[in-house]
DNA sequence: GCATTTAATGATCGTTCGATGAACAAGATC
DNA sequence: GATCTTGTTCATCGAACGATCATTAAATGC
């Protein structure tokens, strides 16, 4: 199971795969942060680095020669995986008043759902956020502040001004959704085939509870 | 930095309250097993036995004649704060139907988050979800078939019949709630002071959505 | 082909883990 | 107050942990 490129030198394949290859340093560093996302999201951040060692076929000294510390793996852990998850798109997107408020919402959290529904990212986000790690806070806030209350503020323009709704109500969708990928990822439990149409279902009725037509 | 053992009052040969003390069996493994909850969920499952031990005050050897492995400790943690969850008198309020369902619905979920909403419940679900107990399962499964489901029917039986709802509508409105006690406990963010505002909040944008009364 | 550089290994350090068993002492009984 | 029971401590085990460093061998330049 050797899943990076082979190096340019092909000679005869006289080479046995349990070589002892020797990978330019900035490749074999990214070979061992992309190992060891999917291993601290399976067994937690509490995972050996003999046994990350074994899934990547060095030794455990390797590790540190690319990574002081243990905690110094974590936190490139982290970094790679808290990219990719927020898109600079979606400020234009939910402000884009020519498109109906729950159209928006439907793109935008199709767009979300298909970058947080993800084995590694939700469990390594839960082992973080149990861990008291700053970071989920600081992403918590930044997803409220520069997703949530612009939706927010976009709903209440489409709503007629019978009842506003509040920021705790589009936490509570929000929350409606995000457990769809927890039920799954967290829980191992099984979740419906199609979740786009779960996702704009609880659109649709979160809007329509405001009077609003739903996507 | 030990502040368990030493002694505050020098009264020679006088009673000391934080001597050894010998406690009644029954009575000192409950001891543990409370302490061992509240660690466990601050720490998680890999939290060592010897802090345990400072904790409680005791020798880490003794944690070891009351539970043979660390993993009978945990799982008399597990049962420990598995009871307490569920209330045999849910059904027959849900199926009460000398009460709008809103009404049920929201003394249902009252009772339900005062239950829950538990910092080492919370966490340790958790902990044990991410760990793959199969205990999460059969409690959400449960929950389900003897919770979710029947609230489902009584939705039905109130809504007039347009549109039906879906037991994953159930879902998505049950982790609507859950998510406000995740983001408390597990992300130890800030949530609204009052969380049952939040929940009749919610069900009742979920059964007006279906054009039923709320609570 | 030989010297140089440097990934990668292998052996090992000091520490800490869960777990064990002998030694000790608190409390009841007589 | 001597005896007995047993809750608790003390000392320690082997395994496993993160981390270190001298050694080995694959690539590169001359």
């Amino acid at each position: 199971m050797n899943g990076t490129a082979m190096v340019g030198t092909e000679r005869a394949g006289a080479r046995l795969e349990t070589d002892r290859r020797r990978l330019p340093p900035e490749e074999r560093q990214q070979q061992i942060v992309d190992t060891a996302v999917r291993f601290f999201a399976e067994v937690g951040l509490d995972g050996k680095t003999r046994e990350l060692a074994k899934r990547l076929g060095v030794t455990q000294s390797l590790i540190f020669k690319y990574f002081e510390t243990k905690q110094d793996l974590i936190e490139a852990v982290y970094a790679r995986v808290y990219l990719e998850r927020i898109s600079p798109d979606w400020p234009a997107l939910i402000g884009d008043r020519s498109r109906p408020i729950g159209e928006r919402m439907s793109i935008f959290y199709r767009d979300y759902g298909s970058r947080i529904f993800d084995h590694d990212w939700m469990r390594i986000f839960m082992f973080s956020g149990l861990a008291g790690a700053e970071l989920n806070k600081r992403y918590l806030n930044h997803l409220s502040k520069t997703l949530l209350e612009p939706i927010l503020e976009e709903v209440r323009m489409a709503a007629p001004n019978t009842a506003e709704p509040t920021l705790e109500d589009l936490w509570s969708l929000h929350g409606g959704i995000v457990y769809l990928g927890i039920r799954q990822h967290i829980y191992q439990m099984p979740v419906p085939g199609d979740p786009q149409h779960e996702i704009d279902r609880a659109i649709a009725r979160f809007l329509r509870s405001f009077d609003i037509e739903g996507p």
